[in-house]
DNA sequence: ACTACTATGTATAATGT
DNA sequence: TACATTATACATAGTAG
């Protein structure tokens, strides 16, 4: 783009190398708002820096506070959430095992091991984890997780 | 782009919707790729598809598999990788508040709360926690982040 | 290094098949 | 409905102040 066509590879000057990364930085956060926007759905950028400038935060799209009500993918259980408030956890979650099954058998191995790790994701990037109350999710999502590999063991 | 200027608001036909998300999705890919080809970043993309079509997984960049070699933020603790094949990770981990302090202490609590939930993505962005022996890490990250919470309370 | 400016390469909206 | 085409909007590489 611009006035030569770029090779794909790793910029070697220092200078340009940096003054591309912040124009494409910049664009692609452009770019990834707008397909939100334009077609609504949920998306999520992390940019890190140069590994030089290690000190830097990672760009974030969209921004850990505007992700607070970060979608659910898992609308077949919205009962995460309320984990916290339950009482008898133990016993909610042998409930949930039976529909659970149901949910994941027709799906391969492969898909079901993307569904745990972008369920965890989705719930670390709402920055939802970030005082003690929110500890509880945490504990949970690991819960989850094993949860989710047993069932694999029947599939 | 094209042969008429957008408007920037979601596309209400449905064809068009599609389609459009279908090609920036595409593009996005790309320009991400290209991105931490040219500059040498660590980047991730997600992408979700539209709610009515739920039951598609999301694009993500770098692949699952691919991303088993993402880098390690958190250089300052490469251990955290080791802690699954030590015998006693109390210890470790009493070992490693000092130092803890001492790096976070200088950053402010919104800086730190980043770190936290970036670290957990990158955690889970590999693919990493796909088998029981990797549950011994989830754990640890949980743990990790209860002890990052209790740092706060000293700064 | 940071703007601002363009020429030019790309992405893609609309259309065609 | 999906794929190919193409005109046009947009992103950005190189440049100048």
């Amino acid at each position: 783009m611009g006035r030569k066509k770029v090779k794909l590879a790793w910029i070697t000057n220092d200078a340009t190398r940096r003054t591309t990364f912040e124009k494409r930085k910049k664009g692609l956060v452009k770019k990834v708002s707008e397909l939100a926007t334009l077609c609504g759905v949920e998306a999520c950028l992390v940019v890190y820096g140069p590994q030089d400038a290690a000190e830097a935060e990672p760009e974030v799209w969209p921004s850990p506070a505007e992700t607070a009500r970060v979608a659910t993918r898992f609308n077949s259980m919205p009962e995460m959430y309320r984990w916290r408030k339950m009482t008898d956890q133990e016993d909610f979650l042998r409930q949930r095992v039976a529909k659970l099954q149901d949910q994941l058998r027709r799906q391969d191995r492969e898909s079901r091991e993307l569904e745990v790790s972008l369920f965890a994701h989705e719930i670390m990037a709402g920055g939802r984890i970030l005082d003690d109350a929110d500890l509880n999710d945490a504990m949970g999502l690991v819960q989850m997780i094993d949860m989710k590999l047993k069932l694999n063991d029947f599939s």
